[in-house]
DNA sequence: AAACTCGACAACCGCACCACG
DNA sequence: TCGTGGTGCGGTTGTCGAGTT
């Protein structure tokens, strides 16, 4: 037996509400308060289910809603939380000031989610789509990629996890008596706008992702353009909705018969990215060097031009490095082991990301994303396979990956039991 | 200029949960 | 304990405007 409708279907409007409806709605909880949903829209004069009267007041006419586009850092939020939720939106609000659960669906369905699938990543389970990408014999390439995009993702997660167990713990803490009645969604907000010095070694993108929208350009330090990389890497790939579609980039990699230069910024600023190289007819591709504040590139001609380039281009390069098909032979052949590079905005010559192929000799052909820090001394064997930046900007090379993420748990429990271990909020 | 497509967002629907009598 | 009303919640649909053909 199915329950009793909360009002009257017959007679009643449907569909988007009139501006005289929402004052009368306005008008009469201003007046009288909400009360009884059921009720409201008899007494208010509206002929509106009370449902339909309650959700247009909470998702639209409550005073205390932030409309309009979402900041880095809520995207942030919202991403972490999901990641650690799943479609929990009431909780995700929760964590969102002013935004309601409503609008955050919206907001994921139509562009955080595309965004994740466009880049791969499973927007469900916020690892990527090895299955998406990979045609028989073209996984290494990809599989590689991915494992950075896991690895970045799974950071997040686990970092936006140990955050919500010590709201948890924080909300204990108040239950059994604390003064501090401040609530558990400002303390996470807190936490997340600052970094455990004690993170587990990974990147953490979401971070990057902040600061790289928070600080305006600097003069470089090695510091400093740590944090650049993060922004080229990975906050432009966030961020940026038409990053991997630009109109005017258009990659060529190995298999193509054509060069093209990727597109050419006016602005000569040091916020440019430069990115790659072709060596046509040659099925190899050359490593840019000489970076200054830009990037020289190999035509068809093999004449090397001067490119300064905008963020969206890094991310065309890294996706397309990220999704490339490599079904076909001798691409990573030769002695040529520099497949891809790119180059991060105010670089100095230190540190350049590199796509690398030590695997030449058999058919793991291996193109990996590198992160090279000369500051580091990386030889090309320490470098192979993968590396990933971590948040504070030093490298986690994908050896030591394993090894890193038995420390992951640790370390969340220990900033969980550790309420001083690097955290400045307790 | 009209028809069509697509994205963004508001709104609806139905189930689940909770409080209360 | 059970029935009922009220509300929360997540999935889905509808509407509208901008862009494209």
């Amino acid at each position: 037996m199915g329950r009793s409708p909360c009002c009257e279907k017959v007679g009643l409007k449907k569909g988007p509400w009139t501006p005289e409806e929402d004052q009368k709605l306005m008008a009469y909880i201003e007046e009288f308060g909400h009360g009884s949903w059921r009720a409201l829209p008899a007494k208010a004069g509206l002929q509106r289910c009370g449902k339909s009267c309650r959700l247009r007041w909470t998702n639209y006419l409550r005073p205390d809603i932030k409309r309009g586009k979402f900041s880095l850092q809520e995207e942030q939020t919202i991403i972490q939380l999901h990641a650690l939720l799943g479609n929990r939106w009431s909780a995700i609000a929760a964590q969102l000031p002013k935004r309601t659960d409503n609008e955050i669906k919206n907001y994921w369905n139509t562009h955080l989610k595309k965004r994740l699938t466009r880049m791969g990543i499973d927007p469900t389970t916020h690892k990527p789509k090895t299955d998406a990408l990979g045609g028989a014999g073209g996984g290494q390439t990809r599989d590689a990629a991915n494992l950075s995009h896991m690895a970045q993702w799974e950071s997040a997660r686990l970092e936006a996890e140990a955050r919500l167990v010590r709201e948890s713990k924080l909300q204990v803490q108040n239950n059994l008596g604390s003064n501090n009645t401040q609530p558990a969604r400002l303390v996470l907000n807190k936490i997340t706008t600052q970094q455990q010095p004690s993170l587990p070694p990974c990147l953490d993108i979401l971070k990057a992702w902040q600061s790289s929208w928070n600080k305006p350009p600097q003069p470089s330090t090695t510091k400093e353009n740590n944090t650049k990389i993060m922004h080229s890497m990975y906050a432009m790939m966030l961020s940026t909705d038409d990053t991997l579609e630009s109109p005017t980039s258009t990659l060529c990699f190995p298999g193509t018969t054509t060069t093209t230069m990727l597109p050419v910024s006016n602005n000569h600023n040091n916020n440019n990215i430069g990115v790659l190289f072709n060596e046509n007819n040659s099925n190899m591709y050359s490593l840019a060097t000489n970076i200054d504040d830009g990037v020289f590139m190999k035509d068809n001609t093999a004449t090397m031009l001067h490119l300064q380039m905008q963020d969206d281009d890094i991310m065309a390069a890294v996706e397309a490095f990220r999704t490339y098909d490599d079904n076909s032979s001798n691409k990573y052949n030769n002695n040529n082991n520099n497949n891809i590079v790119v180059v991060p905005p105010l670089l100095s010559n230190s540190v350049v990301l590199e796509g690398f192929n030590n695997e030449s000799n058999d058919n793991n052909n291996v193109a990996s994303l590198v992160v090279y820090d000369s500051n580091d001394n990386l030889s090309t064997e320490e470098a192979e396979n993968l590396a990933i930046i971590n948040g504070d900007g030093s490298l986690c090379n994908v050896k030591n990956l394993d090894e890193n993420n038995k420390h992951y748990w640790n370390n969340i429990f220990n900033l969980v039991n550790d309420p001083l271990s690097g955290s400045s909020v307790f």
